[in-house]
DNA sequence: GTCGCGCCTTGACGAACGTCAAGCTGTCAC
DNA sequence: GTGACAGCTTGACGTTCGTCAAGGCGCGAC
């Protein structure tokens, strides 16, 4: 990998914002993050291929990733697209296997990198540690749940809508959101057609968000949040 | 509750087919099994309630069980619909909190019932099946966000082919699939309404699937695996 | 028995998204 | 500068599902 680094405050604050260790006390993040590397990657860089022992699970603390698959007949099939505190390649990691897809950065960024041994070594330590993330990971699956009823409920511009405001509201760098160079990507994250996100963005783009190229420019948050209509969603929040 | 008694073979067989011990050890599912309850319930039981203290996570071992919240206005929201081999409440017991929702038993049947106490005491006991969960229920999450993309892939009369099947993988009684009394509960569940639902089993009566009352006969399994196209979708497989 | 009430079914219609196809815009090579 | 290519956008059209509405079936009450 290009560059690494030990991990500093931002990455820990980083980690707090991953489902993975939401729950989780300071004091074990911390203990956690002094044992993990944070490597720097360029766009196009691979981050692990198809095959390669599953040594490692990595947290995105900056930029995007995508996860794909090279099918027999040589075309890439991309399985999902990842950015700011989202986690992958625990399952596998935990399980000692290999990773089952290529890993590739979508644009630079920054990641962190968890071994597989000092992982073990804190779970060990500290058996609250085990039952947090259990919490944790179990709720991120109660929220995809949920996603799959919001998939259907929300249209097209309300779904990229939330998406937007998901992102935002990790790092308020007041309404500007920078995606992967590839929009193909976002929609294919969004479970949707470029046509159809591109006239999503279009029809956003009365509600005061625009795009130039990569970044997105969103002037007034909260009417792009009366329009996705959290509020009338409420009943549906948290997991089970 | 009703009835409980301790955990039998059948029941250790029931607990395997849950994505959560899929990935553990026999030897310590068993122990897990050991220190838990196995309660017989009525269609109508409330088996907890919003704001009970959430000491225990379930499995439906068999049967049906719908969570749901009671809205400000007095209306049921339902929240999911479980059925075999599927466990709930785990996050909200991990975390020590309350329950977020109301669990009643939509049929009759029968749930383990996994107290806080001995889970703790079992995971402390043996790193390994910290581990083992949080692969297990990572992968779990994995499956989810495939289903999310499922959705949008699959049409309604193939959605329902394939939740049949998926029971039918599990207890393989020839064929044969018993629903809960309101299929509007089913509906729900696939994320359509029961019109929707309706028009695709009377799609599915071309392929030999009958359903006479909530009994669902499904004549030539092959045909429907053919019809649903699992093969189409084998690269997607696995989790991340 | 038969009345009434749920629930399931069936039909007609409209909205939203995917597909196909064409045009546009930016970037890079030469 | 000019050409070529890739990605994005826009338009037209068909499919599918949700919505609204009416009808049928089964079950329990009286």
């Amino acid at each position: 990998m290009a560059s690494t680094s030990k991990a500093n405050a931002t990455d820990w604050a980083g980690m707090r914002m991953c489902p993975l260790f939401r729950h989780i006390g300071d004091e074990a993040v911390q203990r956690l993050a002094e044992k993990c590397r944070v490597s720097m990657v360029e766009r196009g860089q691979v981050i692990f291929t198809q095959g390669d022992p599953a040594d490692a699970f990595f947290v995105v603390l900056e930029g995007w990733v995508k996860l794909y698959r090279v099918t027999p007949g040589g075309a890439e099939a991309v399985v999902t697209v990842l950015t700011r505190g989202e986690s992958f390649a625990e399952p596998v990691m935990f399980l000692g296997g290999r990773y089952p897809v290529i890993a590739e950065a979508a644009s630079s960024g920054r990641l962190l990198r968890v071994e597989h041994a000092a992982f073990v070594q804190c779970l060990e330590r500290e058996s609250d540690l085990a039952v947090a993330m259990l919490a944790s990971i179990g709720i991120r699956a109660g929220e995809l749940t949920q996603q799959i009823g919001a998939l259907k409920l929300l249209d097209a511009p309300r779904r990229v809508g939330e998406f937007f405001l998901r992102l935002l509201a990790d790092s308020s760098q007041n309404g500007r959101i920078e995606l992967p160079y590839e929009k193909v990507l976002i929609a294919a994250r969004l479970g949707m057609t470029p046509e159809s996100f591109s006239r999503a963005l279009a029809a956003l783009t009365k509600l005061g968000v625009t795009t130039k190229r990569e970044i997105v420019s969103i002037a007034d948050v909260q009417m792009l949040r009366d329009f996705v209509g959290l509020d009338a969603r409420r009943y549906a929040s948290t997991s089970q």
